[in-house]
DNA sequence: TATTGTTATACTCTATAACTATA
DNA sequence: TATAGTTATAGAGTATAACAATA
């Protein structure tokens, strides 16, 4: 998808207006400029690199879940707070910062979106009144069973150029790459 | 790190400043509140999944290339630019958006600053007037040349709990994915 | 004194529109 | 008409400071 345009009749000021899949460090090479094409740039040493491959292979999986949860309105993050909250009822605000590694700032805001969706709920925290309990509403479990669902389907879409024993290496490597 | 304050003897305005590393996907577990804590949040469905782990992988490897490329002052996207520019002597702007994956509105500024710290030179295309062929300085070959070692050394130091031949499955399975 | 949740806000990253010169 | 490079800028993501209520 080129920036190309064409002349407008009208000049409108300028600027942005949507969202879309980009990055800025990976290189697929093909955004797709016309027909005839085949600049052949040399990027082999950084194919050598795991943090390179380790984020195209991510960004390309997350490629495909924004497209199969577009459905339910839901971004890897807020799949990963409702799945937190869905499977670990009660949870705080303070403790899905600590497991997701978002900051608390950053949280309210999606967790005030979830609310207002309907989808999940805030209880008075059992022994701690400055915490509140955070629960997935009727609408919240049904919406994660599906979106877990898909995420589960989504797997197995992403990784069809691998057996099902490499998906399992895969993991396993990636996450003693991570594990300290 | 929490994100706590003592109370100041001045109200200043509010605001940020400086920069850190975190993000919103992914879990560290690990944020740091205090003495005491095992608040012990499930997360074991989502370290099922492989774009959870591949994020969570290439975060921790960039993580550690911020901090050995720091004495060189560049990001990721800095080091791939420089990587491509100096194996494709003479690659165009065009050409490097199309490998990395950036948008051209975004590279602009990012040579424009490579070529203010002298690293990379614009010469004319031969061929077409539109563009210009970008090439390494030799302060940019020698900074390159550093770099390219960091990068490779960190690649070691990043996967220590891996052995070569586990480095080498994982690097394959990676572009398994990504690959078309 | 420290922590939970919050508001305000700034810096960075990513994305779109539109322009100029050239093809 | 289409492409290379560019400017301007919007919007998303990520970061810090500071506060009130509570521990």
């Amino acid at each position: 998808m080129p920036e190309t345009s064409t002349a407008n009749a009208m000049r409108r000021p300028r600027g942005p207006r949507k969202k879309d899949t980009n990055d800025g460090l990976l290189g697929d090479g093909a955004t797709g400029s016309g027909p005839s094409e085949a600049p052949e740039v040399d990027t082999s040493y950084l194919e050598t690199l795991l943090g390179y491959n380790a984020r195209r292979a991510a960004l390309t999986v997350i490629a495909l879940f924004l497209r199969r949860m577009a459905p339910y309105d839901l971004r890897p993050v807020d799949f990963s707070v409702l799945t937190v909250v869905a499977h670990n009822p009660g949870v705080t605000s303070r403790q899905i910062c600590a497991a997701l590694d978002i900051l608390p700032p950053n949280l309210v805001g999606m967790v005030k979106a979830l609310h207002k969706r309907g989808l999940i709920e805030r209880q008075p925290h059992p022994t701690d009144r400055r915490a509140q309990g955070l629960h997935l509403t009727l609408a919240g479990q049904r919406l994660h069973i599906q979106a877990q669902k898909t995420a589960t389907d989504l797997e197995q879409e992403a990784t069809q150029a691998l057996s099902a024993a490499e998906l399992q290496t895969l993991t396993d490597l990636l996450r003693k790459v991570y594990r300290r």
